[in-house]
RNA sequence: GCCCGCUUGGCUCAGUGGUAGAGCACUCGCUUCACACGCGAGGGGUCAGUAGUUCGAAUCUACUAGCGGGCACCA
């Protein structure tokens, strides 16, 4: 005999499986030897190398597993590409921090070493990720694994640049950029962090230059004002308008600035004049342009203050600089006020560090014609089309419309560093290789741009950048575009817009058909998780303490909607699986005598019982039901549909209804084609739940006594039989079978009334009862054909089924829909007071649906004007309430 | 300031015009020969509020309130 444990033991699964599907080759496209299959892609969103797995990873590497596997049983060729992205800056200051334990800065390790460092870091880190979604049970195909630093992918970051640069769409400039003091590089928009802080408003007179009196402006950084050039007022502003054009002694360095007129200013914040500073502030750097300004740097690149603030401020840090600019103001009298203040300050995305806004050479990448491209994809195409639509394609077209040019150099070394030489005239070439650019510039002494690319900028290659581009390979041929991107939705402008920007630029078509935005898993207080706060949830844990499947069905059901963590969700998909586990374990258990488990329903459904067309039915439904919620990537929906099939319908009521014939003694040809079609229920559920399930549905499926290899398609005719490959159920319209899910559901009605007697009237388990059933030609059928499930399941010892009974008065009584009665005689024990008011309760209930039905009716315009079907319905509906009200009412008046 | 989302039983969430659902929690009864990570039977919601559209609204529209998010920022 088998010996089967009670509890299902995840580990045990997902120790051996995943080893062997990834050895056998099953994750690589090329398993499916069908050339004309059609094609389905994912390329991996790449974490850092320096990362490691948190549950949005978790998530979002579940559904696309899910699909990537549903799709791969469909008989797609299937490729989900797996790798890694080099993260900059966080490597960077992860390599630095470990070169400080040395007591090493990187400049005395120099360049070279520092990469090499580097790179040394990559290898060591990179393999915990790699185990890590291992773990997930990811059939992502290892053999294209990519890096975004990989040679391939280099060359293709060089070819981008070269040719961006060559249309004008990357150029050099000296402009004011988000600079951060603390990891020493510029900022793009999007790596900047606002967050809101509760400050000072400083109100600063500025004395006039030839006449009394003084000007008072508000700022909430006192220490710019050292670098101040202007100060602005609104050209409409009353209070001003004489004042435009003289000019103002800037305090503590009696430097002479104009008053200029500007739109920008807001008459009504603050003093309704401003302080120009414009290589201290975006905005006033735009205003210093208009007005032909001078650009004073006050801070340098360390956040302190350079010469240019005067000898006394020269060397302070700029909060150091802030007090003494107040303290001195204060004695000269010229601080007019300070109030409490709200407002945002930008912070490094990665350090935190507030930044400083610096004038500085980068390297940007003009936005507005590949920002062309992707809005007319959008508007003329739909293309990529988000899911949910609602709202992030309006999300993603606003953020476009809006677009700055992106400053893609970095003031590091790990990355890829610029492909620009400079020559000793100062000549810019920028090529592929340092050969072409000694080729082009016709001098060997040139020497490189010391800055590397934002990682972004590699980032958005990766669709096309991981399958080969820019040679035209057969992987590009066949992969580009993929099919989807799933992702969480913070990175939709850092990353999904940049690809499809370069999609279209260099291929023509946009990286991807469908954008799917996961919700986002939050703690149980509705907070984001973050390791700040540390409230994360380590996805790894959970795979221990429930399994790595129950986790995944906790994990796709999350969807598109923001969802509190919820550990009882998992307890209750690992309670699931046991279920699984269980169910299998009986049907192994009761397997003997059962073959050609395959031909199990051999000679179609005309013949069998009514469960058995009945559980073909709810199987065929659900099937046709989680194609369709899988292909429109309603996650949520697929899960509680294979949930309630399995456990409510299969488990409940089928393997209920079987046990009648399947355990029986004798080795009879009913008994073992009922074993066979169990087994075959079974089966098939297997493989509609391993997208989900991976390890659980393989380990079962392995042990069933099936002929394995008939369920995979001739394409894999070399793989050893495996769940993964097998075909997944598609709906056979001939097996949907309506009939038979009424007649089932009027059994299960009337068991189910039945063991509510049972229950009400405190009949002990163990006791049998007699049922007497009353009921018309058709459904009394029904009830005659499954009398001994009937008697099984409700514990009758006897069944007497008529059209007619004479129903004995002491007996407890349910009246069902259709007319049937049902009577389960209980001689002596039954308590007359208790049983009418249990029937009135039941009237009462009746009454009230017919009360609200009825008035629905009498509404003429309802009748009027509501489809004929839905009148029609609710008039049968009333019909049946009204039937069984008279029967009702005669049972109560028997037991007067 | 602009834009968006959410508000359904104690909790976490489904449900998008026609009889309010699930899981967990709760009550009662069960060591019934797959499973106590279980089985059977129950209780519990005027679907945030107001007004409207409609024969009919949890579902569509408008407004209000609370919560959450994004974008832009006012120095």
């Amino acid at each position: 005999m088998i010996d089967i444990p009670k509890i299902y033991d995840p580990k045990e699964a997902e120790r051996h499986h995943y080893a062997r599907w990834e050895e056998r080759g099953y994750f690589a496209p090329e398993i499916n030897a069908n050339p004309e299959a059609p094609v389905f892609t994912i390329v991996i969103p790449p974490p850092n190398v320096t990362g490691s797995l948190h549950m949005g990873h978790a998530l979002q590497h579940t559904m696309m597993d899910v699909l990537t596997r549903h799709k791969r049983m469909c008989g797609y060729r299937t490729l989900w590409l797996p790798g890694t992205d080099h993260a900059s800056i966080s490597t960077q200051l992860m390599v630095t921090r470990q070169l400080k334990k040395e007591g090493l800065s990187r400049h005395d390790l120099g360049r070279d070493k520092f990469v090499e460092r580097a790179w040394q870091w990559k290898r060591e880190h990179a393999g915990q990720i790699m185990r890590q979604i291992r773990r997930e049970g990811a059939s992502v195909d290892w053999s294209r694994e990519r890096f975004t630093m990989d040679e391939e992918l280099s060359r293709a970051v060089y070819e981008a640049f070269v040719r961006l640069y060559d249309e004008g769409l990357i150029y050099r400039g000296n402009r004011i950029v988000n600079w951060c003091p603390n990891d020493q590089t510029v900022l793009s928009d999007l790596e900047v962090l606002r967050d809101p802080q509760k400050g000072k408003l400083y109100y600063l007179r500025y004395p006039f230059k030839d006449r009394d009196g003084a000007i008072t402006v508000a700022t909430t950084r006192p220490e710019t004002m050292l670098g101040d050039t202007a100060v602005a007022v609104n050209p409409n502003d009353e209070r001003y308008a004489e004042v435009i054009g003289r000019k103002l002694i800037l305090p503590l360095l009696n430097r002479e600035i104009p008053i200029v007129a500007d739109e920008f200013v807001e008459s009504e914040f603050g003093s309704g004049a401003v302080k120009v500073t414009p290589a201290h502030d975006p905005n006033d750097y735009e205003m210093g342009l208009r007005h032909n300004l001078e650009q004073v740097t006050v801070i340098d690149q360390f956040a302190r203050m350079t010469e240019a603030a005067g000898a006394e401020f020269a060397g302070l840090d700029r909060y150091q600089a802030r007090d003494l600019v107040i303290e001195k103001f204060e004695s000269l009298g010229l601080l007019e006020k300070v109030i409490d203040y709200e407002f945002s300050i930008s912070k490094c995305e990665r350090c935190k560090t507030v930044l400083e806004p610096l004038i500085s050479t980068q390297w940007f990448c003009r936005m507005d014609q590949l920002r062309d491209l992707a809005l007319r994809k959008l508007r003329q195409e739909g293309k990529p089309r988000f899911v949910p639509q609602v709202p992030y394609e309006k999300v993603y077209s606003d953020w476009l419309e809006n677009l700055r040019d992106w400053t893609i150099s970095r003031q590091l070394w790990w990355g890829h560093q610029i492909p620009a030489w400079y020559t000793k005239d100062g000549d810019v070439i920028v090529a592929r290789s340092v050969e072409e650019a000694k080729a082009k510039a016709g001098t060997g002494e040139l020497k490189q741009d010391e800055d590397v690319l934002d990682t972004w900028f590699s980032s958005a290659l990766w669709p096309f950048s991981t399958l080969g581009w820019p040679d035209e390979t057969e992987d590009l041929k066949t992969f580009y575009p993929t099919s989807v991107l799933i992702t969480a939705r913070d990175i939709i402008f850092l990353w999904v817009s940049r690809m499809v920007m370069t999609g279209l630029k260099f291929i023509g078509k946009e990286p991807f058909d469908d954008v799917y935005v996961t919700g986002t898993v939050l703690d149980k207080h509705g907070q984001r998780m973050s390791k700040t706060k540390g409230n994360g949830i380590d996805p790894l844990e959970v795979f221990d303490k429930y399994g790595v499947d129950a986790t995944r069905l906790t994990l796709a059901s999350v969807g598109s909607t923001d969802t509190r963590w919820n550990e009882k969700q998992v307890e209750s998909y690992r309670n699931f699986a046991n279920k699984i586990w269980n169910a299998a374990r009986f049907c192994l258990l009761n397997s003997e005598g059962a073959e050609a488990v395959e031909h199990a329903f051999a000679g179609g459904p005309a013949n069998f019982p009514l469960h058995d067309r009945w559980i073909l039915s709810r199987l065929n439904k659900t099937a046709s039901e989680v194609n369709a919620q899988l292909d429109t990537y309603d996650f949520h929906g697929a899960v509680q549909s294979l949930y309630h099939f399995f456990w409510d319908d299969f488990c409940d009521w089928y393997i209920e209804l079987s046990k009648a014939t399947i355990t029986a003694e004798n080795d009879s040809p009913e008994r073992n084609i009922a074993r066979a079609r169990l087994i075959s229920i079974l089966e098939q559920s297997l493989r509609l739940l391993h997208p989900f399930m991976p390890y659980l549905t393989e380990e079962l499926w392995q042990r069933l006594p099936v002929n394995h290899s008939q369920f995979l398609p001739r394409v894999y005719a070399n793989a050893q039989p495996t769940i993964m490959l097998a075909a997944y159920p598609q709906c056979d319209e001939a097996l949907v079978d309506e009939r038979a899910e009424t007649e089932m559901q009027a059994v299960i009605d009337l068991i189910s009334r039945v063991r509510n007697i049972r229950s009400e009237m405190n009949i002990k388990p163990g006791d049998r009862i007699e049922l007497l059933i009353a009921a018309k030609s058709d459904l009394q059928s029904v009830f005659a054909a499954s009398s001994d499930q009937i008697a099984r399941l409700t514990r009758a010892a006897q069944v007497s089924i008529d059209g007619q009974v004479e129903m004995p008065k002491t007996s407890a009584r349910a009246v069902l829909a259709g007319g049937a009665e049902v009577a389960v005689p209980l001689e002596g024990l039954i308590d007359f007071a208790q049983e009418r008011a249990r029937l009135s309760r039941e009237k009462d209930k009746l009454q009230k649906e017919s009360d609200k039905l009825e008035s629905q009716l009498a509404n003429p315009d309802f009748v009027a004007r509501a489809p004929s079907d839905k009148v029609a319905e609710l008039r049968a509906r009333i019909a049946d309430i009204a039937q069984r009200t008279v029967a009702l009412d005669q049972v109560l008046e028997a037991l007067r």
